[in-house]
DNA sequence: ATAAATAGTTATACTTTTGTAACCAATTTC
DNA sequence: GAAATTGGTTACAAAAGTATAACTATTTAT
């Protein structure tokens, strides 16, 4: 029971673990080579692009980014015009950032050459197969999104 | 028929794009702050405990490493003791790279030491969805292994 | 036997990310 | 209303990763 479990996660961990350099291998590479934009203002977008709206000190929470990076990544999009600054009317501290049309058009476009490598190699996988890494990566993304995310309020105030 | 298999992958890339950060988040992050290794040479540890032996090309290969860095990252993890020189007696321009015991062990506590702050949120998972997570981190990992692992341009021929 | 290719190292310049500290402006607390 | 706190920026130093070129030594090919 309490041995199987651990063992579970052990196993889990372990491959989360080999799965983090694969990920980088084919992600982080091509943004460099295909884009202008780092890494990190792409992480940047992701979250965006599925929080709508996110503060500064969210953006670095969620990403573990610190604070002063989380400024020039985002100063970095809206030179390119990718996203734009909401000052908050409750709390004039506080700045909302949130993509622009432009930046939704623009990420579309880069995640498909970012993995443009990574999807030739999933077409090449028989049905069966990409029908599980469907589910399963929905499976992952959806649990880890869930438990990792300290929207839990305290956590996310130290950075 | 291939629009839905298009959709399919549309999304499954999008889950491994947003998964990314979520690991470096949960990994990168504690490995600096816990050990004195640093990331890259972590992951050489995690592919020579899949692979046993590797030489410095394979390595780079596997993980994307530029050759330098494979070279530095395994200088590093000689001078801690946890990786050893092993030389191809039949072509004696490689250099093949094995764990010791003490790296096994020492990776062993490294990955505990790593990974307890995700351990403790895996731990308060129900057990559907503990066993749902083991099962699709595995499918990832071994899909993921097996496609992104370069048979194509240069080397990397050991699996 | 010479030329070409391969494996690995060294050196160097560069980008990206991380980590601190100081600072301003706005808000909260008392 | 003074003091402390918070959200964000600026500035700067340091670590980590990337990219290239040049080099040694070994091996392979012609």
């Amino acid at each position: 029971m309490i041995n199987n479990e651990t063992v579970s996660i052990d196993r889990i961990i372990e491959n989360l673990i080999y799965l983090h350099p694969l990920l980088s291998k084919s992600l982080t590479r091509s943004i460099r080579s295909k884009t202008n934009l780092n890494p990190g203002s792409l992480y940047i977008l992701g979250m965006l692009s599925k929080h709508e709206i996110l503060s500064m000190s969210e953006i670095g929470c969620k990403l573990s980014m610190p604070k002063p990076h989380v400024t020039a990544q985002v100063d970095k999009l809206i030179a390119e015009e990718m996203v734009e600054r909401l000052f908050d009317p409750t709390d004039r501290r506080i700045v909302n950032i949130r993509m622009t049309e432009k930046g939704k058009e623009d990420f579309k476009a880069i995640k498909q050459e970012v993995s443009q490598d990574m999807r030739e190699r999933i077409t090449k996988l028989d049905e069966q197969k990409l029908k599980s890494l469907f589910d399963s990566t929905q499976v992952v993304r959806d649990i880890l999104s869930d438990i990792m995310t300290d929207t839990k309020m305290n956590l996310c105030t130290k950075i």
